[in-house]
DNA sequence: AAACGAGACGTTATAACATAACAAGTGTGC
DNA sequence: GCACACTTGTTATGTTATAACGTCTCGTTT
């Protein structure tokens, strides 16, 4: 099955409840508070963050947090892939699936800014097959569409 | 065909000049002075450059610029297909074939950050039809493969 | 010719994003 | 106790990107 659609309406509050559990379980006690707040607030945020939006609502809790504060945090997320840094808006989502997410792509709405993170064809795609015949071994894969999502384009 | 391996040696006097060739058919009278000047720089580096690394080669050339300058000239690249940003690096390269250029692909070498270009699947592949199952139209995408280039890995 | 508008460029200042470097606190194992 | 790994606090700075406004040129309109 596919990963929650942010595009479509769900039970966010259990969602999000599931992904700190799952978070949780893979990082047990290094999962801090600090680190485990700003997974939270990317769950809450259907929007892409940015680092200096976190710090700001770190900073609206009371938190006196300068950046590398918030970068500290971001890059521990990702580095245990419970969030993702998006390339094009320089900003982070929570990984919706972190136990099963493997070569994420997105879909990024312009008009409202919600990402939607689908999984990727990984090592079939023709870039797969390029990049073998070029003798290029491929590590990590950036792939984010732009785009306008169904509820944008109809209204 | 595909175009020219940055990651293999070729006649690239001889690319570039086309690639300069084909810029001027596609932007006619538009192809001012700085705006040539900055996809030369682009054509004669294999390596991706940040629109301060432009910057610093126009300014060592004598001409007094300002960021705007680099940004607006690498803009005008970018929106005419004769450059891409790679959103990675936050950096451009030039593009080998702008008239044949749909849906390009990265492929980035960490080692030595030379990226070549090739096409991707675009319409067809596991991206396209999830995101017409959510009813999200794709309007680009960015496809960015990190790893090493085969010279890299060998040495 | 004078007035106008579009496009490119010059210039200043500032916004937005990111990291280096070092200090200090915590816990674990020796 | 002491070394070590890890996390956090804090200051300062580096890097990337754009807003805003002025000027120049050229071709079109009046
Ligand atoms: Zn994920
Ligand atoms: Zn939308
Ligand atoms: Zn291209
Ligand atoms: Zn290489």
């Amino acid at each position: 099955m596919s990963s929650p659609d942010p595009f479509d309406r769900h039970d966010h509050a259990a969602c999000r409840k599931r992904a700190l559990a799952q978070a949780e379980a893979i990082c047990a006690e290094r999962l801090t508070p600090i680190r485990r707040r700003v997974l939270d607030l990317l769950l809450e945020s259907h929007v892409a963050l940015g680092a200096y939006d976190v710090l700001q609502r770190l900073q609206a809790e009371g938190h006196r947090a300068q950046p590398p504060v918030a970068y500290r945090a971001l890059d521990f997320l990702v580095a245990n892939g419970l969030a993702h840094r998006i390339e094009r808006l320089n900003a982070f989502v929570a990984c919706h699936r972190p136990e099963k997410c493997e070569a994420p792509a997105f879909l990024i709405c312009r008009e409202c800014n919600r990402v939607a993170e689908t999984a990727s064809a990984s090592r079939r795609g023709a870039l797969a097959r390029d990049a073998r015949a070029l003798g290029f071994e491929i590590e990590q894969t950036v792939i984010e569409a732009q785009g306008i999502c169904s509820g944008c384009r109809t209204s």
